[in-house]
RNA sequence: GCCGAUGUAGCUCAGCUGGCUAGAGCAGCUGAUUUGUAAUCAGCAGGUCGUGGGUUCGAGUCCCUCCAUCGGCUCCA
């Protein structure tokens, strides 16, 4: 007998070789029929896999993330079964499970699949589920597994078998298919009852550009056909939050292909949000004792390989601008640090001076390549809400968590509470991407995660995704549909400094080197924007909302009072409009709740004969009447309460 | 940049396997209506079917080029 211990803490006593299926069959059958995963000390097993010592077991349902994962990497197996087929020859990489569903990554030799093809897929798949193959593992030595590989030709899998040791190879079977696999399956194909196969894309082998490209099926699977027209529902939901459809119908900016790709045009509503936006940070930034510059647009070509740029990214940027006589270049400013540097570079400080905080909503051009372009979160102009604070190697520590409070004040303004902080690191393989030295850089990495910590953030480490100058701690946040952008950053940097030649004289009489921090809270404008538009749906806060009051007339009568009831509205600093259109009040009201404006009055011989409003708010309807003042007074209230202050 | 897809009026879309002057709803304009909490009625106007080439007696429809957009990959100072 085996002691097996469950999280609620309870031991069950089974009989040594019980399977975490028989576990759960001995709680109750009930549990045994929708377990289709489990854990054992902390390792992933197959609901069959006899457990042959004492240890702690975890049973997954597909109502738990373990679970779920457990069914899409079986889905994949199926999808790669029903592929190959349907499509002979095809050679099989790899398919692990997703956030939302898994995906397969297939060469298929010259053969191609499109979206025409996924309905005969999706069959075919629904054929094989329905066969209820059990997924069964087995072990196979390392000449074994290469030889059957090498047999098929099939060099992706022959690869990762290379790089595992032997005795740890792993095959796992299902009706007549066989796939190199670490584990991890719900107990049969048959439980798979619905799938959609997603997409098609191009993908790298292992994620190098340099690699062959590989076709990737993405595809999603649930226990129940309903879950999956429930997950496609709201998906179609997610979509119409989407900032590319709410930015158009709002009115808030646009693209132009005669401009170019990837330049946005603020229209005028878009254009008054931003600036409101631009307002609150620097109304936080001067508390917070920063002093605005202003820097042009380009810059000369040696003031980017001073500062690594030019080396790091020339190529890959608009190419230098040339003067028609000296044959001078310039180049478009792709990121404002090296006009601050030159900005500090002015006069000498002493160290009483310092921290020097230089801030600039600063317009940058870069060249990202044709098919990364996205909507507002990925342009090729836009405006950063950069700073750059010179201090001492003293003030480091107490200024990154000033920014930790500032990236966190407007993160909490707006509404971001679901972000995640991100401390991003160097990749420990490539060391040749970054620019400087070990012991700066350890410096500057230690700096961030201590300032993090002791701000109490919780924070995911990521290698690789550091400035080539410096580490950052990035705060994520997630699009409508699951993308992760970066919006606000905040980056330590001893390069720059050095590269500059940047000073101070400290009390010892002495030059020194300042520390430098970049950062951005909002990031972009424009992808915050966007993000901000996806997460409240085109709602904004009413301080922030391009219109806050459109007042409706019922009849053409009562434009005059209407007209009256607006100057007051503005002489309160409140934005509003009228609509004077000789349309019923049912229909303005729809129009007005379809352009998500705040608040509604409408207007009419009562109101006019009472001095009041008839009030409707966006999205809650009919508030019954009330006094202009009161009126007023509560937009104002809930201006101040909405625009919280730092 | 690469893989897959899409592009018809300001917007959302229809247009079958190629066949007369390319349709609808909304928006717009004109007129009527003067309206009380999510669409008043009528009329009018609006498109070189993304671009350029090709196949064909004939192309919105088939083929190629380019451009833009969408889903991914790669990249993201």
């Amino acid at each position: 007998m085996i002691q097996i211990t469950l999280p609620d803490g309870s031991v069950k006593e089974v009989a040594k070789d019980s399977s975490p299926f028989d576990v759960a069959r001995n709680i109750s059958e009930g549990l045994a029929r929708a377990i289709i995963s489990a854990k054992f000390n902390d390792t992933v097993v197959e609901t069959s896999t006899p457990l042959t010592t004492d240890g702690t077991l975890v049973l997954y349902t597909f109502d738990n993330p373990e679970g779920k994962k457990a069914f899409w990497h079986s889905s994949a197996h199926v999808l790669a079964q029903a592929v190959q087929e349907l499509y002979p020859g095809v050679k099989l990489t790899i398919g692990p499970a997703i956030d939302n569903g898994f995906y397969y990554d297939l060469d298929l030799e010259g053969q191609s699949i499109s979206e025409n093809d996924f309905p005969t897929i999706e069959k075919k798949f629904i054929e094989l589920a329905r066969g209820k193959h059990v997924f069964e593992m087995r072990n196979v030595s390392k000449a074994d597994a290469l030889k059957k590989y090498k047999e098929e030709g099939n060099e992706f899998k022959v690869e990762l078998i290379e790089n595992l040791t032997d005795g740890d190879i792993t095959f796992c079977d299902h009706d007549n298919f066989t796939d190199l696999c670490r584990g991890g399956h719900i107990p049969n194909t048959g439980l798979i009852k619905a799938v959609k196969v997603m997409s098609a894309a191009g993908a790298y082998w292992r994620g190098d550009e340099k690699n062959k490209q590989l076709t990737r099926l993405y595809g999603i699977s649930f226990p129940k056909q309903k879950m999956l027209t429930e997950y496609l529902a709201v998906l179609e939901e997610a979509k119409k939050r989407d900032h590319r459809k709410l930015g158009k119908e709002l009115e808030l900016y646009t693209f132009s292909s005669k401009v170019g790709q990837g330049l946005p045009l603020w229209l005028p509503k878009g254009a008054d949000l931003r600036e409101r936006l631009e307002q609150f940070l620097k109304r936080a930034q001067k508390k917070a004792g920063y002093e605005m510059v202003i820097t042009p647009h380009i810059g000369q070509k040696e003031l980017y390989v001073t500062s690594g740029h030019y080396e790091k990214y020339g190529e890959d940027s608009f190419q230098p601008i040339h003067t028609p006589k000296d044959d001078e270049e310039y180049l478009l400013k792709p990121m404002n640090c090296p006009h601050h540097c030159e900005i500090y570079n002015v006069k000498p400080y002493s160290y009483k001076e310092l921290p020097k905080r230089f801030a600039e909503f600063g317009t940058v051009y870069r060249y990202e390549q044709s098919g990364e372009l996205h909507g507002l979160t990925r342009v090729r102009s836009f405006t950063q809400d950069d700073g750059h604070i010179f201090c001492t190697p003293d003030q480091l520590d107490s200024e990154f968590k000033a920014v930790i409070d500032l990236v966190l004040y407007v993160f909490k303004a707006l509404g971001f509470e679901d972000f995640t902080a991100q401390v991003s690191l160097r990749d420990p393989e490539n060391r040749e991407k970054y620019i400087g030295g070990d012991e700066n850089w350890d410096k500057a990495e230690q700096a961030i995660i201590n300032a993090a910590n002791e701000k109490g953030l919780k924070t995911i480490v990521e290698y690789g995704e550091a400035a080539f100058y410096g580490p950052k701690l990035d705060f994520m946040v997630k699009d409508v549909l699951g993308r992760s952008w970066q919006l606000g950053t905040i980056q330590v940097d001893y390069n720059l400094p050095e590269r500059f030649d940047l000073t101070y004289k400290g009390s010892d009489n002495q030059l020194h080197r300042p520390v430098m921090i970049h950062r951005a809270p909002f990031g972009s404008m424009e992808r915050f924007i966007a993000i901000l538009l996806e997460h409240t749906g085109g709602n904004f806060p009413l301080w922030l909302t391009p219109e806050q009051v459109i007042i409706l007339p019922i009849s053409d009568k009562y434009q005059k009072y209407a007209k009256k009831v607006s100057e007051l509205l503005e002489n309160s600093e409140i934005r509003a409009l009228i609509d004077s259109r000789s349309e019923k009040t049912g229909r303005k009201i729809r129009d007005a709740e379809m352009s998500k404006i705040p608040y509604m009055l409408i207007v009419g011989e009562k109101e006019e004969n009472e001095g009041t409003v008839s009030v409707r708010k966006h999205g809650e309807g009919d508030l019954g009447s009330l006094e202009l003042d009161a009126f007023i007074a509560s937009v104002k209230q809930e201006i101040n309460r909405t625009l919280v202050q730092f």
